[in-house]
DNA sequence: TTCTTGTCACCTAGGTGTTAATAT
DNA sequence: ATATTAACACCTAGGTGACAAGAA
Protein backbone atom coordinates (compact mmCIF):
# COMPACT_ATOMS: atom_id res chain seq x y z
CA UNK A 1 0.00 0.00 0.00
CA UNK A 2 1.05 3.58 -0.59
CA UNK A 3 0.51 6.73 1.42
CA UNK A 4 0.70 10.20 -0.15
CA UNK A 5 3.00 12.58 1.74
CA UNK A 6 1.97 16.20 2.36
CA UNK A 7 -1.64 15.26 1.69
CA UNK A 8 -2.88 18.33 3.57
CA UNK A 9 -0.92 20.59 1.24
CA UNK A 10 -2.12 18.74 -1.85
CA UNK A 11 -5.70 19.09 -0.58
CA UNK A 12 -5.26 22.80 -0.09
CA UNK A 13 -3.99 23.25 -3.64
CA UNK A 14 -6.61 20.90 -5.07
CA UNK A 15 -9.38 22.89 -3.47
CA UNK A 16 -8.23 25.98 -5.39
CA UNK A 17 -7.51 24.03 -8.59
CA UNK A 18 -3.86 23.05 -8.71
CA UNK A 19 -1.73 24.50 -11.49
CA UNK A 20 1.72 23.32 -12.50
CA UNK A 21 4.07 25.42 -14.59
CA UNK A 22 5.51 23.83 -17.72
CA UNK A 23 8.55 25.35 -19.43
CA UNK A 24 10.77 24.51 -22.37
CA UNK A 25 13.67 23.62 -20.09
CA UNK A 26 11.47 21.62 -17.70
CA UNK A 27 9.99 22.66 -14.36
CA UNK A 28 9.68 20.63 -11.17
CA UNK A 29 6.29 20.00 -9.62
CA UNK A 30 5.27 21.75 -6.44
CA UNK A 31 4.12 20.16 -4.25
CA UNK A 32 6.56 17.36 -5.00
CA UNK A 33 4.96 13.94 -5.42
CA UNK A 34 6.20 11.92 -2.44
CA UNK A 35 4.97 8.65 -0.99
CA UNK A 36 5.54 6.24 1.85
CA UNK A 37 5.38 2.59 0.76
CA UNK A 38 4.33 -0.42 2.82
CA UNK A 39 4.13 -4.17 2.28
CA UNK A 40 6.90 -4.79 -0.23
CA UNK A 41 9.04 -7.91 -0.13
CA UNK A 42 12.18 -6.41 1.47
CA UNK A 43 14.49 -8.64 -0.57
CA UNK A 44 12.84 -8.26 -3.99
CA UNK A 45 13.70 -5.68 -6.62
CA UNK A 46 11.17 -3.07 -7.70
CA UNK A 47 11.06 -0.25 -10.25
CA UNK A 48 9.11 2.86 -9.26
CA UNK A 49 7.76 5.19 -11.92
CA UNK A 50 5.20 7.88 -12.68
CA UNK A 51 3.20 8.90 -15.68
CA UNK A 52 0.49 11.47 -16.41
CA UNK A 53 -2.85 10.83 -18.09
CA UNK A 54 -5.34 13.43 -19.34
CA UNK A 55 -8.27 13.87 -16.99
CA UNK A 56 -10.60 14.69 -19.90
CA UNK A 57 -10.37 15.52 -23.60
CA UNK A 58 -10.86 19.24 -23.12
CA UNK A 59 -8.79 22.33 -23.64
CA UNK A 60 -9.27 25.12 -21.11
CA UNK A 61 -8.90 28.85 -21.21
CA UNK A 62 -8.92 31.53 -18.57
CA UNK A 63 -11.95 33.66 -17.78
CA UNK A 64 -11.38 37.36 -18.37
CA UNK A 65 -13.74 40.04 -17.18
CA UNK A 66 -15.22 42.35 -19.80
CA UNK A 67 -13.29 45.61 -20.11
CA UNK A 68 -16.06 47.59 -18.43
CA UNK A 69 -15.65 45.65 -15.18
CA UNK A 70 -11.90 46.18 -14.87
CA UNK A 71 -10.24 48.90 -12.84
CA UNK A 72 -9.47 51.93 -14.97
CA UNK A 73 -5.77 51.80 -15.84
CA UNK A 74 -5.41 48.89 -13.48
CA UNK A 75 -4.48 45.31 -13.75
CA UNK A 76 -7.02 42.52 -13.95
CA UNK A 77 -5.93 39.62 -11.80
CA UNK A 78 -6.62 36.29 -13.34
CA UNK A 79 -9.85 34.70 -12.30
CA UNK A 80 -10.08 31.45 -10.43
CA UNK A 81 -12.46 29.71 -12.84
CA UNK A 82 -11.91 28.02 -16.16
CA UNK A 83 -13.86 27.83 -19.39
CA UNK A 84 -13.77 24.86 -21.71
CA UNK A 85 -12.11 26.16 -24.86
CA UNK A 86 -12.72 23.16 -27.05
CA UNK A 87 -11.44 19.68 -27.68
CA UNK A 88 -8.04 18.60 -26.43
CA UNK A 89 -4.93 19.19 -28.53
CA UNK A 90 -3.24 16.10 -29.98
CA UNK A 91 -1.89 13.92 -27.18
CA UNK A 92 1.73 14.43 -26.18
CA UNK A 93 4.26 11.58 -26.23
CA UNK A 94 3.25 9.38 -23.29
CA UNK A 95 6.51 9.43 -21.42
CA UNK A 96 7.18 7.86 -18.06
CA UNK A 97 9.60 8.95 -15.33
CA UNK A 98 11.51 6.19 -13.55
CA UNK A 99 12.56 7.08 -10.04
CA UNK A 100 16.36 7.44 -10.38
CA UNK A 101 17.02 4.92 -7.61
CA UNK A 102 15.25 2.21 -9.62
CA UNK A 103 15.73 -0.66 -9.44
CA UNK A 104 16.16 -1.15 -5.70
CA UNK A 105 15.16 -3.62 -3.01
CA UNK A 106 11.83 -3.32 -1.24
CA UNK A 107 13.67 -2.71 2.04
CA UNK A 108 15.40 0.32 0.49
CA UNK A 109 12.17 1.83 -0.86
CA UNK A 110 10.28 1.31 2.40
CA UNK A 111 12.86 2.68 4.83
CA UNK A 112 12.29 6.31 3.85
CA UNK A 113 9.96 8.61 1.91
CA UNK A 114 10.24 8.17 -1.84
CA UNK A 115 10.45 11.58 -3.50
CA UNK A 116 10.02 12.35 -7.20
CA UNK A 117 11.80 15.69 -6.95
CA UNK A 118 13.88 15.10 -10.08
CA UNK A 119 10.76 14.84 -12.25
CA UNK A 120 10.28 17.82 -14.56
CA UNK A 121 7.37 18.93 -16.73
CA UNK A 122 7.85 20.49 -20.14
CA UNK A 123 5.67 21.74 -22.99
CA UNK A 124 8.42 21.12 -25.55
CA UNK A 125 7.23 18.34 -27.83
CA UNK A 126 10.82 17.84 -29.03
CA UNK A 127 12.32 17.61 -25.54
CA UNK A 128 15.29 15.28 -25.39
CA UNK A 129 16.05 15.57 -21.69
CA UNK A 130 13.63 12.80 -20.82
CA UNK A 131 11.17 15.17 -19.16
CA UNK A 132 7.43 14.60 -19.03
CA UNK A 133 5.75 16.33 -21.99
CA UNK A 134 2.34 17.89 -21.35
CA UNK A 135 -0.02 20.21 -23.19
CA UNK A 136 -0.48 23.58 -21.52
CA UNK A 137 -4.08 24.44 -20.56
CA UNK A 138 -4.97 20.76 -20.18
CA UNK A 139 -5.73 18.80 -17.01
CA UNK A 140 -3.69 15.82 -15.92
CA UNK A 141 -3.80 13.03 -13.35
CA UNK A 142 -0.41 11.83 -12.04
CA UNK A 143 -0.15 8.08 -11.58
CA UNK A 144 2.35 6.10 -9.54
CA UNK A 145 3.37 2.59 -10.58
CA UNK A 146 5.26 -0.10 -8.68
CA UNK A 147 6.80 -2.80 -10.86
CA UNK A 148 8.07 -6.02 -9.32
CA UNK A 149 11.24 -7.16 -11.10
CA UNK A 150 10.42 -10.80 -11.75
CA UNK A 151 13.54 -12.96 -11.55
CA UNK A 152 11.96 -15.69 -13.69
CA UNK A 153 13.36 -16.15 -17.20
CA UNK A 154 9.96 -15.78 -18.85
CA UNK A 155 9.02 -12.76 -16.73
CA UNK A 156 7.36 -11.02 -19.70
CA UNK A 157 4.48 -13.49 -19.44
CA UNK A 158 3.68 -12.30 -15.94
CA UNK A 159 3.91 -8.57 -16.67
CA UNK A 160 0.20 -8.18 -16.00
CA UNK A 161 0.42 -9.38 -12.42
CA UNK A 162 3.80 -7.81 -11.62
CA UNK A 163 2.78 -4.19 -11.30
CA UNK A 164 0.37 -2.13 -9.27
CA UNK A 165 -0.87 1.41 -10.00
CA UNK A 166 -1.82 4.04 -7.42
CA UNK A 167 -3.84 7.17 -8.21
CA UNK A 168 -4.34 10.11 -5.83
CA UNK A 169 -7.05 12.35 -7.21
CA UNK A 170 -5.94 15.24 -5.01
CA UNK A 171 -2.76 15.51 -7.14
CA UNK A 172 -4.63 16.45 -10.31
CA UNK A 173 -3.56 19.71 -11.89
CA UNK A 174 -3.81 21.98 -14.89
CA UNK A 175 -0.60 22.47 -16.87
CA UNK A 176 0.04 26.17 -17.52
CA UNK A 177 2.85 28.38 -18.81
CA UNK A 178 1.88 31.13 -16.36
CA UNK A 179 -0.33 30.95 -13.30
CA UNK A 180 -3.96 31.72 -13.97
CA UNK A 181 -5.35 31.76 -10.42
CA UNK A 182 -3.74 34.32 -8.15
CA UNK A 183 -4.60 32.26 -5.09
CA UNK A 184 -2.54 29.38 -6.46
CA UNK A 185 0.37 31.76 -6.92
CA UNK A 186 0.08 32.97 -3.34
CA UNK A 187 -0.13 29.46 -1.94
CA UNK A 188 2.94 28.42 -3.93
CA UNK A 189 4.85 31.44 -2.62
CA UNK A 190 3.72 30.69 0.91
CA UNK A 191 4.65 27.01 0.84
CA UNK A 192 7.59 26.56 -1.55
CA UNK A 193 10.93 27.40 0.11
CA UNK A 194 12.43 28.42 -3.24
CA UNK A 195 9.82 31.16 -3.61
CA UNK A 196 10.64 32.72 -0.24
CA UNK A 197 11.91 35.82 -2.02
CA UNK A 198 8.34 36.75 -2.93
CA UNK A 199 6.92 36.51 0.57
CA UNK A 200 6.00 39.76 2.24
CA UNK A 201 5.85 38.44 5.78
CA UNK A 202 5.15 40.56 8.78
CA UNK A 203 8.12 39.56 10.94
CA UNK A 204 5.81 38.87 13.89
CA UNK A 205 4.07 36.16 11.90
CA UNK A 206 7.17 34.01 11.96
CA UNK A 207 6.82 32.42 15.38
CA UNK A 208 3.19 31.64 14.62
CA UNK A 209 4.07 30.01 11.33
CA UNK A 210 6.72 27.88 12.95
CA UNK A 211 4.97 26.44 15.94
CA UNK A 212 5.07 22.65 15.84
CA UNK A 213 2.19 20.95 14.09
CA UNK A 214 1.14 24.06 12.20
CA UNK A 215 1.69 24.22 8.46
CA UNK A 216 3.17 27.58 7.38
CA UNK A 217 1.03 27.56 4.28
CA UNK A 218 -1.69 30.11 4.28
CA UNK A 219 0.06 32.94 6.06
CA UNK A 220 1.14 34.83 2.96
CA UNK A 221 -2.11 33.92 1.26
CA UNK A 222 -4.16 35.33 4.09
CA UNK A 223 -2.18 38.55 3.95
CA UNK A 224 -2.23 38.76 0.14
CA UNK A 225 -3.47 41.98 -1.31
CA UNK A 226 -7.07 42.08 -2.36
CA UNK A 227 -7.16 41.38 -6.11
CA UNK A 228 -10.09 43.78 -6.60
CA UNK A 229 -9.01 46.80 -4.64
CA UNK A 230 -5.31 46.95 -5.32
CA UNK A 231 -3.40 48.01 -8.43
CA UNK A 232 -0.73 45.92 -10.11
CA UNK A 233 2.63 45.28 -8.51
CA UNK A 234 5.04 48.02 -9.38
CA UNK B 1 39.97 -1.49 -18.65
CA UNK B 2 39.73 1.80 -16.80
CA UNK B 3 41.07 5.25 -17.62
CA UNK B 4 41.59 7.91 -14.94
CA UNK B 5 39.96 11.24 -15.81
CA UNK B 6 41.82 14.52 -15.18
CA UNK B 7 45.08 12.63 -15.02
CA UNK B 8 47.08 15.78 -15.82
CA UNK B 9 45.59 17.48 -12.77
CA UNK B 10 46.22 14.48 -10.54
CA UNK B 11 49.83 14.41 -11.76
CA UNK B 12 50.27 18.07 -10.94
CA UNK B 13 49.00 17.54 -7.40
CA UNK B 14 50.96 14.31 -6.97
CA UNK B 15 54.17 16.04 -7.91
CA UNK B 16 53.67 18.47 -5.00
CA UNK B 17 52.40 15.75 -2.64
CA UNK B 18 48.63 15.65 -2.70
CA UNK B 19 46.77 16.50 0.51
CA UNK B 20 43.10 15.84 1.19
CA UNK B 21 41.20 17.58 3.98
CA UNK B 22 39.33 15.36 6.43
CA UNK B 23 36.65 16.83 8.69
CA UNK B 24 34.22 15.58 11.25
CA UNK B 25 31.26 16.19 8.94
CA UNK B 26 33.03 14.71 5.91
CA UNK B 27 34.85 16.47 3.05
CA UNK B 28 34.80 15.66 -0.65
CA UNK B 29 38.03 14.84 -2.46
CA UNK B 30 39.54 17.30 -4.88
CA UNK B 31 40.38 16.35 -7.53
CA UNK B 32 37.35 14.09 -7.68
CA UNK B 33 38.08 10.47 -8.54
CA UNK B 34 36.54 9.94 -11.97
CA UNK B 35 37.05 7.17 -14.52
CA UNK B 36 36.04 6.08 -17.99
CA UNK B 37 35.32 2.35 -18.23
CA UNK B 38 35.75 0.07 -21.24
CA UNK B 39 35.08 -3.57 -22.05
CA UNK B 40 32.15 -4.37 -19.76
CA UNK B 41 29.36 -6.69 -20.83
CA UNK B 42 26.69 -4.07 -21.66
CA UNK B 43 23.85 -6.26 -20.42
CA UNK B 44 25.44 -7.49 -17.17
CA UNK B 45 25.09 -5.83 -13.76
CA UNK B 46 28.10 -4.39 -11.96
CA UNK B 47 28.76 -2.75 -8.61
CA UNK B 48 31.41 0.00 -8.57
CA UNK B 49 33.14 0.90 -5.34
CA UNK B 50 36.22 2.50 -3.81
CA UNK B 51 38.28 1.95 -0.72
CA UNK B 52 41.47 3.43 0.71
CA UNK B 53 44.52 1.52 1.92
CA UNK B 54 47.47 2.90 3.90
CA UNK B 55 50.53 3.44 1.72
CA UNK B 56 52.87 2.68 4.64
CA UNK B 57 52.71 2.22 8.39
CA UNK B 58 54.04 5.68 9.21
CA UNK B 59 52.70 8.76 10.85
CA UNK B 60 53.90 12.08 9.42
CA UNK B 61 54.34 15.53 10.81
CA UNK B 62 55.07 18.89 9.26
CA UNK B 63 58.53 20.43 9.18
CA UNK B 64 58.78 23.70 11.07
CA UNK B 65 61.73 26.05 10.86
CA UNK B 66 63.49 26.93 14.11
CA UNK B 67 62.30 30.21 15.60
CA UNK B 68 65.52 32.00 14.66
CA UNK B 69 64.95 31.44 10.96
CA UNK B 70 61.45 32.87 10.87
CA UNK B 71 60.56 36.41 9.93
CA UNK B 72 60.41 38.65 12.97
CA UNK B 73 56.76 39.06 13.90
CA UNK B 74 55.87 37.22 10.74
CA UNK B 75 54.14 34.03 9.85
CA UNK B 76 56.00 30.87 8.87
CA UNK B 77 54.32 29.23 5.91
CA UNK B 78 54.20 25.52 6.10
CA UNK B 79 57.03 23.71 4.41
CA UNK B 80 56.57 21.33 1.55
CA UNK B 81 58.35 18.39 3.10
CA UNK B 82 57.30 15.83 5.65
CA UNK B 83 59.02 14.13 8.55
CA UNK B 84 58.19 10.65 9.70
CA UNK B 85 56.72 11.09 13.15
CA UNK B 86 56.56 7.44 14.13
CA UNK B 87 54.50 4.35 13.60
CA UNK B 88 50.98 4.55 12.20
CA UNK B 89 48.02 5.04 14.51
CA UNK B 90 45.64 2.11 14.87
CA UNK B 91 43.94 1.38 11.57
CA UNK B 92 40.58 3.03 10.96
CA UNK B 93 37.46 0.99 10.15
CA UNK B 94 38.03 -0.22 6.59
CA UNK B 95 34.95 1.20 4.98
CA UNK B 96 34.08 1.09 1.32
CA UNK B 97 32.08 3.55 -0.75
CA UNK B 98 29.67 2.09 -3.29
CA UNK B 99 28.95 4.34 -6.22
CA UNK B 100 25.34 5.42 -5.59
CA UNK B 101 24.23 4.23 -9.06
CA UNK B 102 25.23 0.66 -8.15
CA UNK B 103 24.13 -1.79 -9.30
CA UNK B 104 23.75 -0.84 -12.95
CA UNK B 105 24.25 -2.38 -16.38
CA UNK B 106 27.63 -2.25 -18.10
CA UNK B 107 26.11 -0.15 -20.87
CA UNK B 108 25.06 2.45 -18.30
CA UNK B 109 28.50 2.64 -16.65
CA UNK B 110 30.34 2.87 -19.98
CA UNK B 111 28.25 5.55 -21.67
CA UNK B 112 29.57 8.38 -19.52
CA UNK B 113 32.29 9.28 -17.04
CA UNK B 114 31.78 7.65 -13.65
CA UNK B 115 32.30 10.23 -10.91
CA UNK B 116 32.75 9.57 -7.20
CA UNK B 117 31.79 13.09 -6.20
CA UNK B 118 29.50 11.93 -3.40
CA UNK B 119 32.39 10.26 -1.58
CA UNK B 120 33.47 12.06 1.59
CA UNK B 121 36.45 11.67 3.89
CA UNK B 122 36.22 12.01 7.66
CA UNK B 123 38.50 11.67 10.64
CA UNK B 124 35.59 10.87 12.95
CA UNK B 125 36.04 7.28 14.11
CA UNK B 126 32.40 7.23 15.23
CA UNK B 127 31.01 8.54 11.93
CA UNK B 128 27.59 7.14 11.11
CA UNK B 129 27.05 8.84 7.77
CA UNK B 130 28.82 6.07 5.89
CA UNK B 131 31.81 8.25 5.05
CA UNK B 132 35.33 6.94 4.57
CA UNK B 133 37.23 7.12 7.86
CA UNK B 134 40.93 8.00 7.64
CA UNK B 135 43.71 8.93 10.07
CA UNK B 136 44.96 12.47 9.66
CA UNK B 137 48.68 12.76 8.88
CA UNK B 138 48.74 9.36 7.22
CA UNK B 139 49.16 8.50 3.54
CA UNK B 140 46.53 6.61 1.57
CA UNK B 141 46.10 4.93 -1.79
CA UNK B 142 42.60 5.07 -3.29
CA UNK B 143 41.50 1.86 -4.99
CA UNK B 144 38.71 1.31 -7.48
CA UNK B 145 36.87 -2.01 -7.67
CA UNK B 146 34.49 -3.37 -10.28
CA UNK B 147 32.30 -6.24 -9.11
CA UNK B 148 30.38 -8.35 -11.59
CA UNK B 149 26.97 -9.27 -10.18
CA UNK B 150 26.91 -12.99 -10.84
CA UNK B 151 23.37 -14.17 -11.63
CA UNK B 152 24.19 -17.78 -10.62
CA UNK B 153 22.60 -19.05 -7.43
CA UNK B 154 25.95 -20.07 -5.91
CA UNK B 155 27.61 -16.81 -6.90
CA UNK B 156 29.49 -16.57 -3.59
CA UNK B 157 31.76 -19.38 -4.78
CA UNK B 158 32.95 -17.29 -7.70
CA UNK B 159 33.54 -14.11 -5.73
CA UNK B 160 37.25 -14.37 -6.39
CA UNK B 161 36.93 -14.19 -10.15
CA UNK B 162 34.03 -11.72 -10.23
CA UNK B 163 35.87 -8.55 -9.35
CA UNK B 164 38.77 -6.52 -10.65
CA UNK B 165 40.75 -3.83 -8.81
CA UNK B 166 42.38 -0.77 -10.36
CA UNK B 167 45.02 1.36 -8.64
CA UNK B 168 46.26 4.74 -9.88
CA UNK B 169 49.35 5.70 -7.93
CA UNK B 170 49.01 9.35 -8.94
CA UNK B 171 45.90 9.57 -6.73
CA UNK B 172 47.82 8.90 -3.49
CA UNK B 173 47.47 11.57 -0.86
CA UNK B 174 48.10 12.55 2.73
CA UNK B 175 45.01 13.05 4.89
CA UNK B 176 45.19 16.35 6.81
CA UNK B 177 42.90 18.53 8.89
CA UNK B 178 44.55 21.68 7.51
CA UNK B 179 46.80 22.07 4.49
CA UNK B 180 50.51 21.71 5.22
CA UNK B 181 51.99 22.64 1.84
CA UNK B 182 51.12 26.12 0.66
CA UNK B 183 51.59 25.10 -2.96
CA UNK B 184 48.87 22.49 -2.58
CA UNK B 185 46.55 25.16 -1.21
CA UNK B 186 47.27 27.43 -4.15
CA UNK B 187 46.72 24.66 -6.68
CA UNK B 188 43.41 23.73 -5.05
CA UNK B 189 42.30 27.37 -5.14
CA UNK B 190 43.36 27.64 -8.77
CA UNK B 191 41.63 24.49 -9.93
CA UNK B 192 38.57 23.91 -7.71
CA UNK B 193 35.57 26.00 -8.84
CA UNK B 194 34.21 26.12 -5.28
CA UNK B 195 37.35 27.90 -4.10
CA UNK B 196 37.04 30.66 -6.70
CA UNK B 197 36.44 33.17 -3.91
CA UNK B 198 40.08 32.90 -2.89
CA UNK B 199 41.57 33.56 -6.30
CA UNK B 200 43.25 36.91 -6.80
CA UNK B 201 43.21 36.90 -10.56
CA UNK B 202 44.38 39.73 -12.69
CA UNK B 203 41.29 40.16 -14.86
CA UNK B 204 43.42 40.05 -18.01
CA UNK B 205 44.45 36.50 -17.19
CA UNK B 206 40.94 35.26 -17.89
CA UNK B 207 41.12 34.86 -21.67
CA UNK B 208 44.46 33.10 -21.34
CA UNK B 209 43.08 30.65 -18.81
CA UNK B 210 40.13 29.82 -21.03
CA UNK B 211 41.75 29.14 -24.36
CA UNK B 212 40.85 25.66 -25.58
CA UNK B 213 43.21 22.88 -24.62
CA UNK B 214 44.84 24.79 -21.82
CA UNK B 215 44.20 23.80 -18.24
CA UNK B 216 43.43 26.86 -16.06
CA UNK B 217 45.33 25.35 -13.19
CA UNK B 218 48.56 27.03 -12.43
CA UNK B 219 47.60 30.62 -13.11
CA UNK B 220 46.85 31.54 -9.52
CA UNK B 221 49.73 29.39 -8.34
CA UNK B 222 52.18 31.13 -10.62
CA UNK B 223 51.00 34.49 -9.34
CA UNK B 224 50.97 33.40 -5.70
CA UNK B 225 52.82 35.55 -3.25
CA UNK B 226 56.30 34.45 -2.30
CA UNK B 227 55.99 32.52 0.96
CA UNK B 228 59.30 33.88 2.26
CA UNK B 229 59.00 37.55 1.49
CA UNK B 230 55.34 38.23 2.24
CA UNK B 231 53.53 38.53 5.55
CA UNK B 232 50.46 36.62 6.53
CA UNK B 233 47.07 37.35 5.02
CA UNK B 234 45.35 40.14 6.84
C1' DT C 1 -6.82 39.00 -26.80
C1' DT C 2 -4.64 35.19 -25.02
C1' DC C 3 -0.76 32.52 -24.36
C1' DT C 4 4.34 31.72 -24.37
C1' DT C 5 9.19 32.90 -23.81
C1' DG C 6 13.41 34.70 -21.88
C1' DT C 7 15.66 37.36 -18.36
C1' DC C 8 15.99 38.67 -13.75
C1' DA C 9 16.43 39.24 -8.56
C1' DC C 10 16.03 36.45 -4.84
C1' DC C 11 16.01 32.41 -2.73
C1' DT C 12 17.78 27.18 -1.09
C1' DA C 13 21.46 23.99 -0.65
C1' DG C 14 25.88 22.98 -0.15
C1' DG C 15 31.28 22.97 -1.41
C1' DT C 16 35.74 26.15 -0.61
C1' DG C 17 39.88 27.87 2.20
C1' DT C 18 40.53 31.31 6.07
C1' DT C 19 40.85 32.41 10.61
C1' DA C 20 40.75 32.42 15.56
C1' DA C 21 39.99 29.61 19.27
C1' DT C 22 40.66 25.29 21.35
C1' DA C 23 42.63 20.72 22.23
C1' DT C 24 46.47 17.61 22.82
C1' DA D 1 54.56 23.18 19.57
C1' DT D 2 51.50 21.01 16.76
C1' DA D 3 46.95 19.51 15.39
C1' DT D 4 41.96 20.02 15.30
C1' DT D 5 37.60 22.42 15.39
C1' DA D 6 33.82 25.65 14.32
C1' DA D 7 32.17 29.89 12.36
C1' DC D 8 32.53 32.54 8.39
C1' DA D 9 32.59 34.99 3.70
C1' DC D 10 32.45 33.68 -0.79
C1' DC D 11 31.67 30.77 -4.22
C1' DT D 12 28.83 26.98 -7.53
C1' DA D 13 24.52 25.10 -8.87
C1' DG D 14 20.01 25.43 -9.52
C1' DG D 15 14.76 26.22 -8.10
C1' DT D 16 11.17 30.41 -7.56
C1' DG D 17 7.58 33.84 -9.50
C1' DA D 18 7.70 38.62 -11.69
C1' DC D 19 7.86 41.03 -15.65
C1' DA D 20 8.28 42.70 -20.35
C1' DA D 21 8.39 41.37 -24.84
C1' DG D 22 6.99 38.34 -28.36
C1' DA D 23 3.83 34.99 -30.77
C1' DA D 24 -0.46 33.25 -32.30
Amino acid sequence: SVQLEMKALWDEFNQLGTEMIVTKAGRRMFPTFQVKIFGMDPMADYMLLMDFVPVDDKRYRQVILPTSQRLAGGYAFHSSSWLVAGKADPATPGRVHYHPDSPAKGAQWMKQIVSFDKLKLTNNLLDDNGHIILNSMHRYQPRFHVVYVDPRKDSEKYAEENFKTFVFEETRFTAVTAYQNHRITQLKIASNPFAKGFRDCDPEDWPRNHRPGALPLMSAFARSRNPVSSPAHQ
